[in-house]
DNA sequence: TCTGGGGTCCTAGGACCC
DNA sequence: TCTGGGGTCCTAGGACCC
């Protein structure tokens, strides 16, 4: 059996964590730039703010209903994510942290009365030493935890969903849009559809062979896991291979010095990501986007690889390669509202190979890099930073109602009174 | 005025090897 | 009429996830 624990309406359920004055009013988070919702409190979506939708077409509907509207703030999310991971972790020996808002938990071994109150156990420790909501949905597959999961937030009381025997597994399967299956997407159901097929259950009628050779064998696993076949294990946490930062901009940005202020803050952060997770980037890609919302506007967009000599994962050689980059695909003229740099061809570091021709590591170097990142893990992000990111920034992205970091900065501790 | 930011896996097809 | 049988590596594009 599988366990799939999702926290209900995360970011929002975070800022009510640490503002009570938020627990009586509906929530909803906005994306990074403060452009679309990405998540919505109970109370939110009950008014009908839909998901993903921009916040100017649904600013007034949120102030109408006294709506609070928060930016995005993902160190606070990160932080309270790993706590909830790490109070999940301890209720199995096997856990897999799927999503900064997801985990499975191996399960078997339980009756069903052991189950259940073991679910409800978890659901009420998260709430008591974490303040945040959580469903748990059981099931034989992975695949089957996650159809629970869904049924655990619309139906049950008390946040735990269990699909066990095979007759409730048909019927609750029959009520199952196909589009709602994990990994049925769209274009999928779209496909499905036409064949007839508009609910789990139908789908798990059809023949395996038939899918496979239509579909591929993605669709065939989770027909099998649908079935009760388990076709998906827990899986390890591994190294990225490839890192991204991009963000938009506040305002359409038009000047090559500023593009490179832009890219020098975002390699900044790969980089912290990539030593993190101790990789090295053997190349580097650089991309640059006018707003293609606006068609009647000049539109451009460059993506730009630069190869490096030797693997890397110091932030001034990173920087160097992405500007070259940038200055590659620049051009005067446009109004660029996003700029983003990806680490590619990502390697660990007994996979470095050397030549004759390229400089041994300096160690001198890592040494740098490593008190770069201390410093700013002790004393905040952008503690140290790069003389090329510049100082003035007024092309940043909007954050207009952002929260305080009450778990990760000093000096943004809550206080009592 | 205003529209996010990350990732993964699979497949098909081309180019090449013996 | 008719032209083998086995591989690998790489890339682009599609589809999906949160």
């Amino acid at each position: 059996m599988f366990a799939l624990i999702d926290c209900n309406s995360f970011y929002a359920s975070c800022e009510q964590a640490f503002n009570p004055a938020l627990r009586s009013r509906p929530v909803v988070v906005l994306s990074n730039n403060d452009g679309c919702v990405i998540a919505r409190s109970k109370a939110a979506k009950a008014l009908g703010v839909p998901m993903a939708a921009p916040y100017f077409q649904i600013k007034k509907l949120c102030e109408r209903h006294n709506v609070a509207v928060c930016s995005s703030n993902y160190e606070l999310y990160g932080d309270i994510s790993r706590r909830v991971m790490s109070i999940l972790a301890d209720f199995s020996t096997e856990s897999e942290v799927y999503s900064i808002d997801e985990m499975f938990l191996n399960f078997s071994g339980f009756d069903l009365l052991g189950v259940e109150a073991h679910a409800l156990k978890i659901v009420q420790t998260v709430w008591q030493w974490a303040w945040i909501p959580v469903c748990v949905g059981i099931g034989p597959t992975k695949t089957l935890a996650k159809v629970a999961n869904a049924a655990a937030k619309k139906q049950s009381k008390n946040g735990v969903f269990i699909l066990q025997d095979q007759d409730t597994i048909k019927k609750h399967l029959a009520k199952t849009p196909i589009e709602d299956v994990w990994g049925i997407g769209r274009r999928t159901a779209e496909k499905l559809l036409q064949l007839g097929v508009k609910t789990a259950g139908d789908f798990t009628l059809l023949d395996a062979r038939l899918v496979r050779q239509q579909f591929g064998v993605v669709y065939e696993r989770t027909l099998r896991e649908l079935q009760g076949v388990a076709c998906l294990k827990l899986e390890d946490i591994e190294a990225k291979k490839n890192i991204c930062s991009s963000r938009s901009f506040s305002r359409p940005v038009t000047e090559l010095a500023e593009m490179e202020q832009a890219v020098t803050l975002y390699m900044t952060r790969a980089a912290e990501k990539l030593r993190a997770q101790d990789s090295y980037a053997q190349a580097v890609m650089t991309f640059i986007q006018t707003n293609r919302f606006k068609p009647l506007k000049p539109q451009h967009y460059a993506g730009k690889v630069v190869s490096l000599v030797s693997a890397s994962q110091d932030t001034c050689v990173l920087i160097k390669a992405a500007i070259e980059g940038l200055r590659q695909g620049f051009k005067l003229g446009f109004q660029y509202q996003k700029a983003g740099v990806m680490l590619l061809d990502l390697i660990q570091n007994n996979e470095r190979q050397f030549d004759l021709f390229t400089p041994a590591p300096d160690q001198k170097r890592e040494t740098l890099m490593k008190t770069i990142d201390n410093l700013n893990n002790r004393f905040g992000r952008h503690t140290a930073f790069f003389g090329s990111a510049g100082l003035k920034h007024d092309w940043q992205m909007r954050c207009n109602h952002l929260s305080k970091r009450y778990t990760t900065q000093w000096d943004e501790l809550p206080t009592c009174h």
